[in-house]
DNA sequence: TTTTCCGAAACAACAAATGTTACGATATCT
DNA sequence: AGATATCGTAACATTTGTTGTTTCGGAAAA
């Protein structure tokens, strides 16, 4: 199954939204994202919803951040994009009644709700500041604009 | 997607294997997972390279444990099911040179290890017999063959 | 009024597990 | 030996959600 990199791609673009400045289309973030800009409209759609990005239409228009990236955590990306579970336990339903089924399957639940919390720690106590931090200290004086 | 239910179905059908004592056609098992023999067979054989069933074919042949469910851990049964990890990281990979992206990705990769240390903890400590014990608790006194 | 933009619908492409059919190999029973 | 029951395996269809793509319409600015 393809992962799915709406996260990631949110993360990045939202940085670089931060380092560049100013507005945004969803042509020139395609290219940061090496695909096209109804993909983009998609994702950063969601993040609008959620108060994280602003759009406008017309020409002059497009996207730009609507917090600063130290108001932005992990968390609040992931629940633009989704609102349910991050882990889904991968559990069976062949027979939802048999004792046997319930038993493997409240262990798996279980596994993955101790997951689940770890990565909402995690996702919470990162900031998009801290990602812009350590880009700028990876690049080590190169550009990272694109 | 769908989410992969082979570990859950194993979990599943090596208890029952243990209830129901003796060999059990694929036929059979199919019947418990709902589904038919051929996605049996597919499974049960990657177990069996890791030593966890035995089968044999032929006029009343069949499968059964090949060590009791105290000696089988849920992680034993998702290695031989996945070697990799079990938890993917949902990374870009847009433009693998971008340190913005490198960052986003690596603040990604490193909750998912957290998320899946907790995932291997639990699956190492947790084993069949012990999901046994939780079926035949939670039956009070129902049949849990079929 | 023309040019840029986003918004949204519609549909194809893709990936991975699952479902299904079919046939060969092998062991047991009569 | 021949019939029968099983696994082993290949080949292909189905399913489901993300991604990619095309194509409009609407709005804002030049």
């Amino acid at each position: 199954m393809r992962t799915d990199g709406r996260l990631a791609r949110m993360l990045h673009v939202l940085v670089h939204m931060e380092l560049l400045g100013g507005r945004k289309t969803s042509e020139r973030i395609a290219l940061m994202l090496n695909t096209n800009p109804v993909v983009v409209r998609r994702s950063l759609g969601a993040l609008r919803d959620r108060g994280i990005v602003e759009s406008e239409g017309g020409r002059g228009g497009g996207w730009k951040l609507a917090r600063s990236l130290d108001e932005i955590t992990v968390l609040d990306v992931q629940r633009a994009l989704n609102e349910g579970a991050i882990l889904v336990a991968p559990i069976s339903r062949d027979h939802p009644t048999c004792p046997v089924e319930c038993a493997a399957n409240s262990v798996l639940e279980e596994a993955y709700a101790a997951a689940e919390l770890e990565l909402m720690t995690k996702y919470t106590t990162m900031t998009l500041a801290q990602i812009a931090a350590i880009a700028l200290a990876n690049a080590n004086g190169q550009a990272v604009t694109q």
